[in-house]
RNA sequence: GCCAGCAUGGCGGAAUGGCAGACGCGGCGGUCUCAAAAACCGUUGAGCGCAAGCUCGUGUGGGUUCGACUCCCACUGCUGGCACCA
């Protein structure tokens, strides 16, 4: 290592020097310009963060910095997402209890954090396996069951047969195995929690429209929350109840030749003849096992079966054959469609497998199931209406009219189940007693505490391991005094996410989840990074979290997150880095050979924040060479001693860079305004002469958010008061941003053919005059005149010749 | 299949209507050294030329424009998301 830059000594020094004096704990109650800079907190993994999380952190940590040098008040806590399902399997695994093995990883995880160099607020972590963190979590849970947003429900669960065990569904590999030993998954239908999210769908679409938010994430949400508008029509059953669809292409209705219901409707067998229960009853069996597999070949667009019965058109009065199909989902809609073969390419598919007929009912279509873009045709007094529009909304209507039909809106948001059958969360507090059903813990008695099982192996009855501890599930009934038994679920770790952001202020009260004032001062949060993996769910549940809060009267937001930045992906060998690839890369032995400072830039330099990309090793030496000139150039000047004062064109260059790191820093192109920093450095080496002292002074101070420790060292050595992040940020001055001179460009026909340096703000005809006179233009012109000239001031004269 | 995003030297990338390749990595040549590493200096898109310089060049094909990496149309490939969502 060079003596000049020691980035092992220098690191050190300075991050104990900013623990002493607390400078990251920033005081949240007397806070002028509250500036609330949040990134994702970390799953602790047993591997260590990786260059990912590096990635992720420093970006923000860099966004914080330079928010701080602004003038706020910059609070930036970090903290670690403990519970679930992948800490639980990795203890089974190693077979420790992940009590032990969570607390390890935070100690590795917070080493790491440290040497990062990151104005984390410590003080203010949280650690959602902690019970001063589960307690509120728990109480958000009755918060919101008290507010009618959390119900009891039987729904399927994923379940192996061979590890007794309820799965996540990323547990569950494409052909429907279990991930661990291989045997098909099956489904089990268990009473489960769930949150109402289905309640706020409008809302957390509408309110995407108001956020500064990456648009890619925006995107992301309103797809997942797929709102469809559409109607739901009824088919008249001779001896039952109609059968209900749901359809966006009402105005194709005289095109419906027959119904398809999916295979597990729960009228199946009912619309089936009674002979032909038995093949139906198999049929379905068959379809269920195929759908956990998630089957997806082609075969699957064509398997059905007839039910034997029909139901009656409501405006022709024919009859229509009903089906099972696989094509048709049971949990979207209404679980059963008309089918319009003409003009939908599945049940175009199905209909030419099963030879049902197939009539066109909007013109320009191409017989194949196209949608056609047309008139309405063969579609009675509806024929000539424009379709889909406003045809669609008049056969409603029609259908509507005769008590058979509504305009309705469908969504693919499902409400959130919060169950989980397993060990590694906090217990979610219900007591169930005979006499009143489910019964909300009372708060007073919060948290339930996560007993420590010595075996919490997944029982097999598709309860938690809880249920093997009757010294936790024993209980009494709140109400009753009666004998009553916990809940023994957990809940999932999305719901511990869903609100750290509004512990991190409060992180230290016990009196409630947050406190008001705090709350009302720091949040909803300014900036927040993070990976778009949790643009759906993280993102989503946070979301309806505050806005539940805020119908509760705890929160006087709805958005918790004003503004989100989605970082890019950082991959090794194409691949996104995980322990199953086996390319995860532990940071570690980069900071001791080039130190945090030189790779945070590494990772800050190798693109546009946004994009992400590949790490490779090789180039960490190039930012930490850029470090080592700057303490070059700065041992020259204390070489020389007082420099004279600084010369224009140098004062031109440093003012220019101030430019351009000051636009691109908050835009998070942390890429270009780096480069901006290494050019004016390369500049101020190629002078001859003493260093000017603003230079480095300047590189101290654009430097402070990317190198923390390096930018703290220089303006120590520069003879500045401490701290280098407590100064404000630097002004480029206007004035020294005009150049003295520009280099004009002069093509012909848009091919450059000569250049010339004139005044800013020479006149287009001077210029014009300029150019003609140049030699070598009128030598490229050969005595022709120009038939057009077009000059672009300060940049280029573009002369149009004929015939060139 | 649908929806996004992306495509520029050996590599990461810059420039979003006006000098393509800033900045960095790597390579090559040199300085220092007994030597090596580090560091420093020079050079580095391709082709032609002794040279001044010229020609070509931003995934492919078209278009708009005085001028296109940039805008439009079609296509190909890659990445991510959704995926029988009626």
């Amino acid at each position: 290592m060079p003596q000049e830059y020691d980035h092992g000594a220098i690191e050190a020094k300075w991050q104990e020097r900013w623990r002493r004096s607390g400078l990251y704990e920033t005081p949240l109650e007397q806070a002028e310009r509250p500036y609330y800079n949040l990134m994702m907190f970390p799953y602790p993994s047993a591997e260590g963060l990786h260059v990912g999380n590096m990635y992720a952190f420093s970006g923000a940590d860099v966004h914080g910095r330079f928010q701080r040098m602004q003038g706020y008040d910059v609070f930036e806590p970090i903290g670690f997402d403990a519970f679930g399902i992948h800490s639980e399997n990795f203890a089974l695994k190693v077979d420790r209890h992940p009590t032990d093995l969570i607390a390890s990883n935070i100690r590795n995880f917070r080493r790491q954090l440290e040497r990062l160099g990151g104005q984390f607020a410590w003080s203010k972590t949280v650690e959602t396996t902690d019970p001063a963190y589960y307690h509120w979590t728990q109480w958000l849970f009755l918060t919101l069951w008290k507010g009618g947003l959390a119900y009891r429900a039987r729904r399927n669960v994923k379940w192996c047969p061979q590890d007794l065990t309820v799965l996540a569904d990323e547990q569950v590999m494409a052909d429907g195995t279990c991930e661990r030993c291989g045997t098909p998954v099956v489904e089990r239908e268990l009473e489960q929690w769930f949150l109402r999210i289905s309640a706020y769908t409008e809302r957390l679409l509408a309110g995407l429209d108001q956020l500064d938010w990456s648009e890619s994430t925006k995107l992301l949400q309103r797809h997942w929350i797929g709102r469809s508008v559409g109607s739901l029509l009824d088919f008249p059953i001779d001896g039952g109840e109609p059968l209900r669809v749901f359809t966006t292409r009402a105005d194709t209705i005289f095109g419906a030749t027959f119904m398809v219901l999916a295979p597990d409707h729960p009228r199946t067998l009912e619309l089936t003849t009674p002979e032909l229960r038995p093949a139906v009853a198999a049929y379905v069996a068959e379809a269920t096992r195929r759908r956990i597999a998630g089957v997806r070949e082609e075969e699957v667009a064509t398997r059905g079966i007839y039910l034997g019965r029909s139901a009656r058109h409501p405006l022709t009065g024919r009859n229509l054959p009903i089906y099972a199909a696989e094509y048709v989902l049971s949990g979207y809609g209404a679980g059963a469609i008309m089918a319009v073969p003409a003009h939908d390419s599945r049940d175009h598919a199905f209909a030419k497998a099963f030879d049902l007929p197939i009539v066109e009912v909007v013109s320009g279509g191409d017989g194949t199931g196209g949608h056609g873009g047309g008139a309405l045709v063969n579609s009675g007094e509806f024929d000539g209406l424009a379709a889909p529009d406003p045809a669609r909304e008049v056969v409603t209507a029609a259908i509507a009219e005769r008590g058979l039909g509504r305009t309705h809106v469908t969504y693919k948001l499902r409400d959130w189940g919060i169950s989980r059958q397993r060990y590694w969360g906090p217990p979610i507090p219900a007591i169930h007693c005979p006499v009143h059903g489910a019964v909300p813990v009372p708060e007073d008695q919060l948290p339930v505490l996560l007993p420590q099982i010595a075996d919490f192996r997944p029982l097999g009855t598709g309860e938690s391991p809880l249920a093997r501890d009757p010294e936790f599930f024993n209980t009494t009934c709140p109400i009753c005094g009666g004998a009553a038994q916990r809940e023994t679920d957990v809940s999932d770790t999305f719901l511990d996410s869903s609100w750290y952001y509004l512990r991190y202020p409060s992180a230290d009260r016990s009196d409630g989840a947050f406190d008001p004032g705090l709350t009302r001062k720091w949040l909803p949060v300014d900036t927040y990074i993070g990976g778009n993996e949790h643009a759906v769910l993280h993102l989503l549940y946070s979301r309806f979290v505050a806005m539940a809060l805020h119908d509760l009267g705890w929160l006087d937001f709805e958005e918790p997150f004003t503004r989100f930045r989605a970082h890019g992906t950082i991959v090794q060998n194409g691949a996104k880095m995980s322990k199953s690839r086996g390319n995860v890369v532990v940071p570690d032995e980069y900071i001791d050979r080039f130190g945090a400072d030189a790779f945070r830039l590494y990772l800050m330099y190798m693109g546009p924040f946004s994009e992400g990309g590949e790490f490779r090793a090789t180039g960490i030496n190039g930012p930490q060479r850029f470090l080592l000139q700057i303490f070059r150039l700065l041992a020259r000047m204390e070489g020389e001693g007082q420099a004279e004062a600084e010369p224009r064109v140098l004062a031109q260059a440093r003012h220019r860079c101030i430019q351009q790191v000051t636009t691109d820093t908050p835009e998070l192109k942390f890429n270009t305004a780096i480069a901006a920093m290494m050019s004016f450095v390369k500049r101020l080496k190629e002078h001859q002469g003493p260093v000017p002292r603003p230079a480095l002074e300047t590189l101290a101070l654009l430097l402070a958010p990317y190198c923390p420790h390096a930018a703290e060292e220089i303006w120590e050595r520069l003879g500045n008061p401490y701290s280098v992040h407590q100064q404000p940020w630097p002004k480029a001055d206007p004035a020294m941003l005009v150049r003295d001179q520009v280099a004009v460009v002069i093509s012909i026909n848009g091919k450059k053919r000569d250049q010339l340096m004139a005044l800013p703000g020479t006149s287009p005809n001077e210029l014009q005059e300029l150019a003609l006179g140049s030699p070598r233009i009128q030598q490229w012109l050969a005595g022709r005149r120009p038939s057009r000239v077009v000059v672009v001031p300060d940049r280029q004269v573009n002369l149009v010749v004929a015939g060139d």
